[in-house]
DNA sequence: TCAAAACGTTAACAAAAGATAACGAATTTC
DNA sequence: GAAATTCGTTATCTTTTGTTAACGTTTTGA
């Protein structure tokens, strides 16, 4: 993937939330770099702060802590969403968790810096703080909406709609990974999958 | 509570946030309402747009969801925080949920049409977009938490946390709410309680 | 004020999940 | 290409949780 249209992607992203003028464009491309993140690397480590917030452009990254020495996977990032450790980011304090690179992947990122002086930006300011609500305001909404399935559905649930609404990507992810996102072991998780198999068969 | 005292309340969460002087203050307090809700009833209920957004400057609200005719409490609000089904609220779509006082209360209210002329505004736009961005980063922050302590952390677990973040107003709260609040029944935390009381005494 | 409803706890049993180990298959790594 | 690791499943056993029902107590509301 080329640089131009990694950042063309990352315009695309950014226009669904506030449309931009070419010049406007112009500024904020000043503020972006495309990297790319071999496969088993880390965007981000626990105990360090991350430092910036990224649009996967292409490839896949998986959020996990580690507890007890036991890795715990909690969330998946894939092509043309953002990522990073938000309260880490947004506070300057130390990560609680890792993010490492479940393919070989291309980020679009921007520093903390370079938000802080994109906001600050005469031509970009007000933009630049509304992509952020609507940012902020789109994932608070995937986190109410899965806060309130561990709420209100068991782990069956929560799998059986994980499959209907996951999509392709599911199948690029190891099952014990989407264990842990369900908040169940893998073992558990294997059993619902016979469980359901049954059912459907 | 007099209404002005809870105006003057709204303001300092406000500028927690975001200073204003006093002509912005003067320009915004034009589209707050002082509302007082009566304990038993509805902020919000499940199936109707919330159409408001608002600050709870006395009492508590409980939010829960009804599933096959049970009620689940998902979470509570009380003085100095907002309150809203943000989702609803946000995206202009029925709520899936209910709030609910728990005690009589008072609410300081600002409207989606009051919120979009704030934001329209000439003096205040740029402050209540900046308002809305660290209103909804501070609550992303803090449902991303409560979704770790989901994956990483067994029920007990999550219920000591609690007892030690929680503060007082744990103790304003039927003990089977908290138990929804953690994902699992009454009478599991009652045996969780009682486990923890054994190893304390 | 008094009956009704709500609350927290406990018991008994069933169902589900966790822990551990074993196994072959697939994947990775050198 | 071979050895090592990872992965998903299964089995066994233990622990935890869910379910239902009963009970005394507190709170609520007419």
């Amino acid at each position: 993937m080329d640089p131009l249209s990694a950042l063309q992607k990352f315009r695309e992203y950014f226009e669904r939330y506030v449309p931009l003028t070419d010049e406007e464009w112009q500024a904020l491309s000043h503020y972006l770099t495309v990297d790319t993140l071999k496969k088993k690397k880390f965007y981000v480590e626990a105990g360090k702060v991350c430092d910036h917030i990224g649009l996967v452009v292409k490839g896949a990254v998986r959020y996990y802590h580690v507890k007890d020495g036991e890795e715990i996977t909690g969330y998946f990032s894939f092509e043309d969403e953002m990522l990073s450790s938000y309260k880490s980011f947004l506070t300057r304090t130390p990560a609680a968790n890792y993010i490492q690179a479940l393919e070989d992947s291309v980020i679009v990122n921007l520093s903390h810096k370079g938000l802080q002086q994109a906001c600050m930006n005469e031509l970009l300011g007000f933009k630049m703080e509304r992509f952020g609500r609507l940012t902020a305001e789109h994932y608070l909404i995937c986190y109410e909406e899965r806060i309130t399935a561990f709420i209100t559905q068991s782990p069956e649930e929560r799998y059986s709609d994980l499959l209907q609404t996951g999509g392709e990507a599911l199948y690029r992810i190891p099952q014990h990974y989407i264990a842990n996102y369900l908040g169940i072991t893998p073992v558990s998780l294997s059993r619902i999958r016979r469980r359901i198999m049954k059912i459907s068969a």
